[in-house]
DNA sequence: CCCTATAATGCTCAGTTTGAGCAAAAGGAG
DNA sequence: CTCCTTTTGCTCAAACTGAGCATTATAGGG
């Protein structure tokens, strides 16, 4: 605790993922980058006027989308693991942390800078709304001839670890799990930045349809860790509700959580979910546009931020169990 | 991103809160400081040789500890906010943030350096085990001529935020929401930190036995975050068992659990909730210094830690309710 | 104007989980 | 052998969940 003057000083990044829900599509904020897989986070410096961390990223996120940040909450912070291959040149003398945040906004309009994209184009086999998705099979094979035969306890390991993150057999799927079926895969050295990491070329028959598409250094890390994250804080804290108009309806309230959850809800316990926690109001006047019957329209009722407990939005699958 | 020359570089310092249960008492290691509160976090910066932010964490501590870290989390990262004050003369050029750990180890053998305290020292209104503390009864009617009289609206939201926060009335207590509760405290001018932070003397009435001890800087802050997130963690992952010897009786585990939550748990449906949740297994071995019936000796199940769904220890109170 | 398709909304019901408490079992102390 | 203490086994009602049937309110086509 004494004084230490020489001390290694470190540079500071603030990476931000940024996150909005358009028509059941989620999307992330990405902007373009010089390096090698050409999609990366909005990322910048830490400054010497930022006077928080927090305002810091806020000030130059909101800059760029021209959006106030509904929410933010930090992620994690990353040390220079992934930097120190990006730029081997500055060696381990110069180190450089991360620290990440994940932050929502209620309007997917184009931002000045970067684009939004799908989430699930980084995730493919993470959107079970419409049952299994077509890259999970391919998936899960290459995934087995990685475990090998299960004779040794080490491919045993494996593939009891493939079968539960990714909820083979009967195991049942958890939605959360994102961060532990990305690294999975990741060691299986079947997404490309495993090979990107290591210095060496990713095979061929690694394809974007069923791998997602890489982003840089370990930028998709960290929107797993996001997405986990979102998934998880949903059910018991109401930041759905940043992500959505002043004004909505019950079912477009569904489509968003389940765009964010990536399966299908049931459609009358959610509205008696929601209902019952008292976390919206109705504001008197109708959606005509539903195609039937027409919806009320309600708005979400702030004063619950503080009440507690636990005003989230349980998700509950329609058919709760495993997939293939 | 470009090349950025000319960003700022600041120091880091690693930060942690290590956590051990010796008894029904749960420990936080401190070291003396020679800052104006004498009790301070053990923390150290991170250097050149450090291999990983955590790795770095972990190794400092168990060479002072001398015990293995069962368990290390990261907790938060936070900017220089409280540093800036502690060091005026360091000025605003030169940066700080500290990247603060969660720790947890089973043993409560004396460190090499530093010592055990008891967490609810530092905040005595949070253990409910044996009904309401002494310390609730005056801080909340501090809390209540902070508020002021209920005319004004700021006056009501901050009763109104008492009540919620400290479970006051027909509102329940909710054992997580550890930090806010210190929060509100800080801003209501019932800690001495805050005294401490704006350089003003803190008033005579706040003592120790109800305001608990102050800690330098924000490291009580740090330590209500890190107990806001154990009570939180113990519910659905199973980190109990790093506090536990290899060996122990589902009382001795209770008796954690509760140290932790703060709260009396329901001794039938806790080892309910254990059996059912496969987290351990029987030894074979009993204890019979239990002063009745002999209890089974058990241990923990180390492969569950994969399994999920939620393998935690939800802890459920006797009575449920609000406290007066 | 009636019929049909479509979605919103209302309600029921069985299975499970949760909170609470009674009672028996198994030791030690006097 | 009796009392005291703690562990352990078991029951029961209330609340919660997952699932599905039924009704209501619009739009569009005959």
């Amino acid at each position: 605790m004494g004084s230490r003057d020489r001390e290694s000083r470190v540079r500071v990044d603030l990476t931000a993922v940024v996150i909005a829900v358009r028509e059941g599509t989620p999307c992330v904020l990405t902007v373009e980058a010089s390096a090698q897989p050409a999609i990366a986070l909005p990322s910048g410096p830490l400054e010497p006027g930022h006077q928080s961390l927090q305002s810091g990223l806020r000030s130059w996120v909101e800059r760029q989308t021209q959006h106030p940040l509904g929410y933010v909450e930090q992620l994690y912070t990353f040390g220079d693991r992934a930097t120190a291959q990006l730029e081997p040149d500055v060696a381990s003398q110069q180190k450089a942390i991360s620290i990440t945040y994940l932050a929502l906004v209620a309007s997917t309009d184009p931002p000045r800078q970067g684009r939004w994209r799908n989430w699930y184009d980084f995730f493919p086999w993470e959107d079970m709304r419409a049952g299994v998705p077509a890259a999970r099979d391919p998936l899960l094979k290459r995934l087995k001839s990685w475990a090998g035969k299960p004779g040794r306890p080490t491919n045993k390991r494996r593939l009891e670890r493939a079968r539960l993150t990714f909820g083979i057999g009967d195991a049942p799927w958890d939605e959360e799990r994102v961060l532990e079926r990305y690294e999975l895969l990741y060691e299986a050295g079947l997404v490309p930045e495993a090979f990107v990491d290591r210095g060496t070329q990713p095979p061929s028959r690694i394809n974007n349809a069923v791998s997602g598409l890489p982003m840089v250094s370990d930028h998709r890390r960290i929107l797993a860790t996001a997405i986990s994250r979102l998934r998880a804080k949903i059910k018991y804290r109401p930041v759905l509700f940043e992500l959505m108009p002043p004004a909505f309806t019950l079912s477009e309230l569904q489509k968003t959580a389940e765009a964010l959850s990536g399966i299908p809800l049931h459609k009358q316990n959610f509205r008696r979910l929601i209902a019952q926690q008292g976390l919206v109001e109705e504001t008197g006047e109708v959606a005509m546009d539903t195609g039937g019957r027409p919806a009320k329209l309600v708005r979400f009722r702030r004063e619950v931020t503080l009440e507690r407990p636990a005003p989230g939005v349980r998700v509950s699958a329609t058919r709760r169990g495993s997939y293939p």
